[in-house]
DNA sequence: CTACCGATTGACT
DNA sequence: GTCAATCGGTAGA
């Protein structure tokens, strides 16, 4: 492995997370999500996000409080916030302060590594669907309910690396998907154009 | 305890 | 484009 794309794996550290969601939203487009298990490495560049708010974000689980489902969106930032949602599971990186829940929502990877372990896991060989859609990136990492609450920071198992961050003038963003309160809310962050975000064409952005 | 419903997906028209 | 599966979390009686 070259020495760059090492450095490139390397995690996040807590700092990064520990800012407002929508800052962290924006910075975490590009980025890798990795998994490393017995089978091997596997890896996504995080192509799309959302930003759940606190207290003031209808369209966030932590809006009517502290439940024993969102704990962990309260907890320390850097950690993981995993759901269940019809059957499916979804994964957040919790951020801002400690006791203030935030997170945002990984929805959709452009696989990198691993892709043999992710088409068996999706039972598809067809690489755009094999990660587009929180759910879809779930099961195409083997991620459960068991990693709520996992440390992101560490480097080992389940994290974020630093990747490359997206230049800004290639973010596009619009309302969040598959909420019915604060449908208007400019939270939703893509990779400008790319056919592994979810969505239809204008919502990729393309033109 | 029951009733309601969703930060989704895949199948289908 | 439309729609139902399917079940854990939550609120309320």
């Amino acid at each position: 492995m070259a020495r760059s794309q090492l450095s490139q794996q390397r995690p996040l550290a807590e700092s990064f997370y520990a800012r407002p969601a929508v800052e962290v939203a924006r910075d975490l487009l590009g980025r890798w999500l990795m998994r490393e298990d017995r089978s091997g490495l596997s890896a996504g560049k995080i192509v799309e996000v959302e930003a759940y708010l606190g207290g003031d974000d209808p369209a966030s689980h932590a809006y009517r409080g502290r439940t024993p489902r969102n704990a962990s969106m309260f907890g320390p930032p850097g950690r993981a916030y995993v759901y269940t949602i019809h059957t499916r599971f979804c994964l957040n990186a919790v951020t801002g302060e400690e006791g203030v829940a935030s997170a945002v929502l990984i929805r959709a990877l452009e696989p990198l590594l691993g892709l043999k372990g992710m088409e068996i896991k999706r039972r598809t060989e067809r690489t755009l669907d094999l990660a587009r859609g929180p759910g879809r990136l779930c099961e195409a990492l083997g991620i459960d309910r068991a990693w709520d609450g996992w440390n992101l920071t560490e480097g080992s198992q389940l994290w974020i690396a630093h990747g490359k961050a997206v230049n800004p003038e290639l973010i596009f963003v619009s309302p969040r998907i598959g909420i019915s309160s604060a449908q208007d809310w400019p939270l939703r962050f893509v990779v400008r154009g790319s056919p592994y975000a979810s969505g239809t064409k204008r919502l990729r952005g393309a033109h």
